[in-house]
RNA sequence: CGGAGUGUAGUGUAACGGUAGCAUUCGUGCUUUGGGAGCAUGCGAUCCGGGUUCGAAUCCCGGCACUCCGACCA
């Protein structure tokens, strides 16, 4: 026990924060890596929150007038190089599929059967979409389309991270093909704004909303709208990003249209996504030393359920008590868990509290004589002893209350870790001694972000929507005028 | 792909060139069970290939793997 909160303890989040969360996580078994370079196993519990996370979208995306569909995992090589930027893009992290069936030569097994032309494993699936698309629209009639799918992608990282940056990883992408450019534009705006209050509301996570500087945009769009994130040692996390993508695509792939006076046209589209890196940033913005604090709306459990009996007879008693109060629990719609395996019970606790869950409610032989049982938050971790008649309602009101405190602590971290400065050298010596966004005027010349990238290790993280955007100023670096103020960042 | 570093049981570590040890995990048995249990017992390792040496985990050469720093990124 000693040798183990020592060793969370060393590695804290101001000193070694990546070794630390990678212990977390290994210790709330929510993923680990894979025999397969850079990609990574999803463990039962971890994946039991990452359906709870496509559940609350999937019900958002329909909402507003999304339908669900699937395409292909291969893209032709064709297709991708039908963008030009957006190829370029994409063509040094791509998983290249070149044959078609295993042949034994020498005992040892090589490929064989090339094929004439190499697919691609999807990194994104604007091309084979777009190419469906352009045989799905013909008329003003067809339009909007709003198309989502959910699938797996591939993108052969220089260095992938755990969870943040994998090879291969889960998503969400939308698609939608729109007839003006306004339509497409509100479309992109309103999803950067369906993320957010999803982050905000479910993940407890405070964010920023922006839109991408020039530099980082998404290839192949003409912006791109952004929620950054803070975690908690300070650094910036793109959390999911909204692209607007005019008429690039719908030009390459010919997805056009006859508008009411008989014209040609072609769509404006837009494309939106988030991945499993949320997984990551829950762990990263919700731990703290004893291990994962997830948020009750998105917890596979809300409430795990800590039995304590010694003889056969007590076992017998507390057991159906337990069945009990898990009955009525769930009638009012919580998620539960008992614990009933053998052994001691200290040990149950520091398990379910490394692994995150929420509320804990201990009930034993003393509880059933007094008509109480003993609740513990994961947050406080103080024991609050709470009668029978009030158990349901307490549980219910204390969920709320750690759903809120996460949400709260998520947004005060961000906002005391946030500096507006005025000069270079002010800027230089926040980014070495302080952790956290840096805001400031920036202009539009490429030079001057890539120069303080070199300088400092910071990027340009995005314009926010607020304040950032027309805020007219001086450039940081090079004392030009500039148009907007810019959120800065060490970022993952 | 460039720069640096590290390879010892599942995990974390120790061993001036001289018996590969410790902790933990895991298996088994007994005793325990309201905050990570105790005792006994058992399984388990020097990345691969070559060289130097009477003798290599240790020194040298080559490979491989991993980690970190750059370029890339949801």
């Amino acid at each position: 026990m000693k040798e183990k909160t020592e060793n969370l303890k060393i590695t804290t989040r101001e000193n070694d924060f990546s070794q630390w969360y990678l212990d977390v996580i290994r210790e709330a078994d929510l993923a680990e890596n894979s025999p397969v370079r850079g990609c990574m196993v999803i463990k039962p519990c971890g994946y039991a929150i990452w359906e709870n996370i496509q559940k609350v979208l999937d019900s958002e995306f329909k909402k507003l007038g999304t339908q669900n569909a699937y395409f292909p995992l291969l893209i032709p090589k064709s297709f991708l190089e039908k963008e030009a930027e957006h190829v370029e893009g994409f063509a040094k992290e791509c998983a290249v599929v070149t044959h078609h069936r295993l042949e034994e030569k020498n005992g040892k097994l090589v490929p064989a059967g090339e094929l004439e032309e190499p697919f691609i494993i999807r990194p994104t699936s604007e091309t084979i979409m777009y190419d469906s698309f352009s045989r799905w629209i013909h008329s003003y009639r067809d339009l909007p389309l709003l198309i989502n799918q959910w699938c797996n992608i591939m993108r052969w990282e220089m260095r992938p991270r755990l969870l943040l940056r994998t090879s291969e990883f889960l998503w969400q992408e939308g698609h939608t093909a729109h007839a003006t450019k306004e339509e497409a534009n509100a479309k992109t705006l309103e999803m950067i704004e369906v993320y957010k209050k999803f982050f905000e509301e479910y993940l407890a996570i405070s964010l920023v909303v922006g839109k991408k500087t020039d530099t980082e945009k998404f290839p192949g769009a003409d912006y791109t709208a952004t929620i950054e994130a803070m975690m908690q040692d300070g650094k910036a996390l793109q959390a999911g990003t909204s692209h607007m993508l005019g008429q690039n695509f719908s030009k390459s792939f010919d997805v056009s249209f006859l508008d009411e006076n008989q014209q040609k046209q072609y769509v404006w589209q837009t494309s939106w996504g988030v991945s499993t890196r949320i997984l990551g940033a829950l762990v990263m913005a919700h731990s703290d030393d004893k291990g994962f604090i997830i948020p009750p709306k998105i917890a596979q459990f809300q409430v795990v359920i800590i039995p304590i009996w010694t003889t056969d007879e007590e076992k017998k008693v507390v057991f159906a008590e337990v069945e009990k109060i898990k009955i009525e629990l769930e009638k009012e719609g919580i998620r539960c868990k008992a614990d009933a395996r053998e052994g001691r019970p200290g040990f149950k606790y520091f398990e379910w509290e490394r692994k995150g869950v929420p509320l804990r409610l201990e009930i034993g032989p003393k509880d059933i004589q007094k008509n109480s049982v003993v609740i513990v938050d994961r947050l406080q971790g103080k024991k609050e002893f709470v009668s029978n008649e009030k158990r349901t309602q307490y549980v219910k009101v204390v969920l709320e209350n750690i759903q809120k405190t996460l949400l709260k602590n998520s947004k005060k971290l961000r906002e005391e870790n946030t500096r507006e400065v005025s000069n270079y050298e002010e800027f230089k010596e926040t980014v070495k001694s302080k952790k956290g966004f840096i805001y400031t005027h920036l202009c539009k010349d490429n030079k001057c972000v890539e120069t303080i990238k070199e300088d400092t290790g910071a990027t340009a993280r995005c314009i926010p929507m607020d304040d950032g955007e027309g805020n007219k100023g001086k450039c940081i670096y090079c004392n030009k005028n500039a148009d907007n103020k810019v959120l800065f960042a060490v970022s993952y």
